[in-house]
DNA sequence: GTCTCCGCTTGATCTAGATCAAGTCTTTTG
DNA sequence: CAAAAGACTTGATCTAGATCAAGCGGAGAC
């Protein structure tokens, strides 16, 4: 893979730490793909050959069961994705397409395990993606159990305003599709949801938001670390 | 602490391979406390001073919002639990409480983090640990996005059935009332749900399942190992 | 430019599940 | 033992959200 890319991955907390050599080895036998949109990367079930770091564009995390479908989650640049199953050598839990054109590099899953074995700042910051990416999920379940279909979309869009900037305008980083696939609801439903957050001052063009007070929102909304801190 | 406790604890996947002489480390800080049912041993938000675990009884990690509470795993014994919160030296995401008589080993989570440092056999088995609970939470976040309450509690019992063995007839091992919130739903619910299930061979005697015919219930329940295997 | 497609909205209905309200049964307690 | 509390069930009702069925409107194709 070109070298131009090594800057960025070695910024990630992921390797960060990890001494160059062993850096350099990881990279030896990866190698970066473009891919066009709505491309199925893996498939749920598949062996995890390589674990996954978006350069650019994204990348939608979903599940299919009994001809249903959800997403978990979205990457964006720059991170990785399917740690767990490539520690493990496991099969995938969840499925990856891009949703947009995008840059992708693929790092042998053998040489991650061998390497961590080898370079104990690797190990430790293994852990520290892993517990995280543990704790982000279990938000997401809390979220998921404790809140209505209204809350969650109240509490997105905070995080969201947060997450730009703070702005009282501010967009959507997702299609309203599949803003609604992630909070778990229909896109009708969403629909219906970002009126029923009209008298909170939410109001909608297009997939602009604006946030007219946000005490309000966060009135209705209760916004909780424990639940909405994306860190921590 | 005493130790005629030492050869259980050591037996667990996360201690078992590290040296003899960091083990001992480990539990020279530690102690063992017995708690009477229904104590909240932590609740969410307090710093994580101590790794747990559970050498009998059973614990309910559970979480509260906004006056809801929602049941998120059962701890049995013998396992660990907040290890997530005890490597990151973040605040508990959920709060824990004893469902019966337990007893407990307390280990100072700094003491963990130490010998983390400076075991690296200790490091290779947090972070298998650790992808193991984030694959576990990703089944349970699949199973509540993606099926109804009905085939949830069908899937709960088939699970349950092979892991007590197999046989036509075995316990739940929880009150109706906690397997309820676990599957998020009602405690009224999950008694129309079991009626629900009639029609497939599963009758109920009090906390006794008996399911006429496997394949039949399989049929509708659809078990995935993607989501229903414990282990992988 | 017009046409077509697709994502979004809106309204009308339907349904799974929640809530409310008794009642039964079991277990605990005095 | 009787009383009381608590778990579970059952029925009646209510509600959040899903589904079905049109429309609307912007973006790309021709």
């Amino acid at each position: 893979m070109p070298e131009a890319h090594y800057p960025e991955i070695r910024a990630l907390n992921l390797f960060a730490e990890m001494a160059e050599a062993n850096f350099l080895a990881l990279l030896r036998g990866a190698y970066v793909q473009n891919f066009p949109p709505q491309i199925e990367l893996i498939g749920e079930g598949e062996p995890s050959d390589f674990l996954h770091v978006v350069l650019s564009g994204s990348i939608d995390l979903f599940s299919r069961w009994n001809d249903r479908e959800t997403s978990l989650a979205t990457v964006r640049p720059v991170s990785t994705f399917i740690l767990a199953a490539t520690i493990k050598n496991a099969p995938y839990l969840m499925s990856a397409r891009t949703l947009e054109k995008s840059r992708i590099v693929l790092i042998p899953s053998k040489d991650v395990r061998a390497i961590f074995d080898a370079d104990s700042n690797f190990a430790r910051a293994i852990v520290t993606e892993l517990a995280q990416c543990y704790r982000s999920v279990i938000k997401a379940q809390k979220d998921l159990k404790l809140r209505t279909s209204l809350e969650r979309l109240a509490n997105y869009l905070l995080r969201q305003q947060k997450h730009t900037g703070g702005g009282a305008t501010f967009e959507l980083d997702f299609e309203k599709r599949r803003l609604a696939s992630v909070l778990s609801m229909t896109p009708e439903n969403l629909s219906r949801a970002f009126k029923g957050l009209k008298p909170y001052g939410v109001t909608v063009d297009g997939t602009t938001i604006a946030i007219a007070d946000r005490a309000d929102l966060e009135h209705f909304a209760k916004p909780n670390p424990l639940i909405d801190d994306v860190t921590s």
